[in-house]
DNA sequence: AACGCGGGGCC
DNA sequence: GGCCCAGCGTT
């Protein structure tokens, strides 16, 4: 980028004073693109390198040849950019096979933008209840209405319009572009990146600037070379990344991009596996909170979150620090004394740690008080409850299932034992 | 650039 | 029990 660009120590050449040709040829080592012992040309390589990703990932059937590699994930078998981009949201920081359940049911509760934007908040939540990062459920419901009221229930092709869109960032406008639109875009995500940096053997932390904009780049000029379907180019790599190109143990021993691969030519395997370097992990703060499960015998308490927090928009048992165990007794209208403990769950989030202890008892005629039905926020006295929740409702054992709710609620009503059979 | 945000599969 | 996943928005 400039005559500042700090080199590996496998490159001298690079330094200030080298020549442009040289800075030239190793930036090529840098990133990969030689072979030992065969210097071609850059962009045969890479031409290379495509084509065998691309037959190893196998686009469309194609008799004689070995059986593609990709996996036939549902969200493959539609060309609607609309069922695209549910899945690509979807499947941000979530594994393609436990999205597949929550797509096809979100498809087919509502199948196009239209029903996805006049869906209420209710409907989406409950839908996204136990995929986690809820906020990317808010969000999308955001995004189809707005797509609705400016481009009249078609996604927008244009990259700025999309990129717009709540929720859609960097990688999930580079998804839509090439896969639904067909547009040569990179799309960087977890996968692309961790291939990248292993067949360019970046040693820089990949979170840091630098990492980035290498593997940035190496996205873009893969993209802007191949010929084939960008939507195939796009998902080839990211499979590559998620069947082969594995974080732990890649199997560099049936990867079809070996011979250009530099990590795995300087030290096999072994090296390979230690790329990108890893960030220091952090110490998950544990958090002490306390949860009370009133019930009739029939139903059971549930509080909904304020939007904006943890949890935001669904319903669970009430809980609260654990130091304000006695306010949240108080502000449900039960005695403390009159709950028996029935457990403690623990709860691991990617930031940290719960332990949640469970009190139960029944419900009181004070606390019935309090419920209002779900639409109903802000009811008289949920304030009381603490700053968490703006409603509270009595919500049938059989209702559960169709409540948002995080997987805690699960756990939680699991340890206080109110039914025999499973609640959800 | 670092952090908040979920949950589950796999070692 | 730790690691990591088809990331994004905020600060």
């Amino acid at each position: 980028m400039d005559g500042r660009a700090r080199a590996k120590g496998r490159c001298p050449g690079a330094e200030v004073g080298a020549d442009a040709r040289e800075r030239k040829v190793c930036r090529r080592e840098e990133r990969g693109y030689t072979v030992r012992g065969a210097m071609k040309s850059p962009a045969k390589l890479r031409s290379a390198l495509k084509r065998a990703l691309l037959a190893w990932y196998g686009r469309g059937g194609n008799g004689g040849r070995p059986a593609r590699a990709a996996r036939d994930l549902p969200w493959r078998r539609t060309s609607d950019p609309y069922a695209i981009w549910v899945s690509e949201t979807m499947l941000q920081q979530t594994r393609a096979a436990t999205v597949v359940p929550y797509w096809e049911r979100f498809l087919r509760e509502l199948p196009t933008v239209q029903t996805l934007a006049e869906a209420a908040e209710s409907q989406v939540l409950a839908l996204w209840s136990g995929l986690g990062y809820y906020r990317r459920a808010r969000m999308l419901h955001a995004a189809a209405r707005r797509v609705v009221a400016l481009h009249g229930g078609g996604l927008p092709r244009d990259r700025e319009a999309l990129s717009s869109l709540e929720g859609v960032g960097a990688y999930t406008v580079g998804a839509i572009a090439s896969i639904a639109f067909k547009e040569r875009v990179a799309a960087v995500d977890g996968n692309v990146s961790r291939v990248l940096a292993r067949i360019a053997a970046i040693e820089d932390d990949v979170t840091s600037a630098r990492g980035k904009a290498l593997v940035q780049a190496e996205a873009d000029a893969l993209a802007a070379i191949d010929e084939g379907d960008p939507g195939d180019w796009t998902q080839a790599l990211m499979e590559l990344g998620a069947l082969v190109c594995a974080p732990r143990q890649p199997r560099c021993g049936s990867c079809p991009a070996r011979a250009w691969c530099r990590a795995f030519a300087r030290g096999g395997v072994d090296y390979a596996s230690t790329l990108p370097r890893k960030a220091p992990k952090r110490e998950k703060a544990v958090v002490e909170r306390v949860a009370i499960v009133l019930h009739t015998g029939t139903a059971v308490v549930l509080a909904r979150r304020r939007a904006l927090t943890l949890y935001g928009g669904l319903w669970e048992v009430p809980t609260a620090p654990r130091s304000a165990k006695r306010r949240l007794a108080k502000g449900l209208g039960v005695n403390l004394t009159a709950l028996d403990v029935a457990g403690e769950v623990v709860h691991i989030l990617s930031h940290r740690r719960m332990h949640v202890q469970v009190l139960r008892g029944s419900v009181s005629p004070q606390c019935l008080a309090k419920c209002r039905p779900a639409e109903d926020r802000l009811a008289d006295g949920v304030e009381a409850v603490g700053a968490e929740y703006d409603a509270l409702d009595l919500v049938p054992y059989g209702d559960l299932p169709t409540r948002a709710h995080a997987s805690l609620t699960r756990k939680v009503l699991d340890v206080a034992n109110l039914h025999r059979e499973p609640l959800f």
